[in-house]
DNA sequence: GTCTATAGGCAGATAGAC
DNA sequence: GTCTATCTGCCTATAGAC
């Protein structure tokens, strides 16, 4: 990783975030340094700080994209035009492959470490999981209302469990190193929002 | 606290303990130093070291000492003698209980940080939550005899769900510092385990 | 934009007096 | 069992040459 890191494109500024948010999602934000990332990418200490002056703002820099990033996999997942369902499955899978690296979800990771964040860092990332559960609680709704769906009460309170749910299966799979206890709680939980066919006695 | 700390028993070692766990489960293993403990106590970090050596000494004691010390309450609810949904509420307590001190669960704090641990902390860890998932497991099975619970699938897979859904609440609750949301998690999640009163049709 | 060099501080840890 | 004193090393961050 560290030669193909070298070998391609992306300005620098990319490539050090590309490595800082490894880091985080594999260690945390408190258990990396400066000088792993400068080791990793062959560069000094001193030229990160050109372009990070300080680990706080390389922080908030980090959530700044990777929340970015996630809204526009959930624009995608709606593009596809899929159903409730579908779009529900669609949300589990982004998960899915963030675990397949063998990383935590950045901002899961970040909640853990909450009471050490920048203040700044603090509220983006409590944006991401509001962000989060508003696009949950629409095609909850949205599923609800035709019948695919079945839940009972507000539709945020179960995006809320959603998100919850599906970041402790992440956090628990990933010392197991077992992707499938990932995959069997996401698809228990998905079921659980299914309607049941119903046999009209 | 600093000075209640100081006024009564409990040999310095459990002193320290206390203080680390807060400290840990607030902050994280790697945000906190031994002087950020001896300052708390008023004594000084060569005090600390002949206590605990090194560091990862500390964390294993820690982990042992509180996988030792849900253990016990898991026996206290079974001592109680309630039946299975009272069994499952009273666990879910447990969680809430910590969360109400603003701290995440001790361990579900190291699973963010497994990358970092020494391999004992790494193997207790994953027995706390393996112990844990068997207790759930039997307590699942045993309502879904009596017809109380209502399931599908092994209970140990339904265990592995309810302590990732737990573990998640708590990681995304904290940060918002919102007591009850955590608290609709977890009577959402129970109540998807508790038997339909069945009208027959 | 990246470098060398270095500041200033705090980390975990140890030696040895009391 | 706790102390003072100290070590070594790494941390974030800065100054200034190239």
């Amino acid at each position: 990783m560290s030669s193909a890191a070298r070998t391609r494109d992306g300005n620098t500024a990319e490539r050090i975030l590309d490595v800082a948010e490894q880091l985080v999602q594999e260690r945390g934000f408190n258990a990396f340094s400066y000088a792993d990332i400068a080791a990793e990418l062959g560069i000094t200490k001193a030229a990160l700080h050109y372009h990070f002056a300080s680990k706080a703002e390389l922080g908030q820099a980090l959530i700044d994209r990777y929340a970015a990033r996630f809204a526009g996999a959930l624009t995608d997942i709606d593009a596809a035009g899929g159903d409730a369902p579908a779009r529900l499955h669609a949300y589990a899978d982004l998960y899915l492959n963030v675990l397949r690296d063998q990383r935590m979800c950045l901002c899961g990771m970040l909640a853990a470490e909450y009471r050490t964040l920048p203040e700044a860092v603090r509220s983006t990332l409590l944006e991401f999981f509001d962000d989060n559960e508003g696009w949950l609680a629409e095609v909850l709704e949205s599923g609800r209302s035709t019948g695919q769906l079945a839940f009972t009460g507000p539709a945020r309170d179960v995006a809320r469990v959603v998100v919850a749910s599906l970041e402790g299966a992440m956090l628990i799979a990933r010392p197991y190193g077992d992707l499938g206890r990932f995959q069997v709680a996401a698809t228990q939980l998905l079921a659980g929002l299914v309607a049941k066919a119903s046999s009209p006695s």
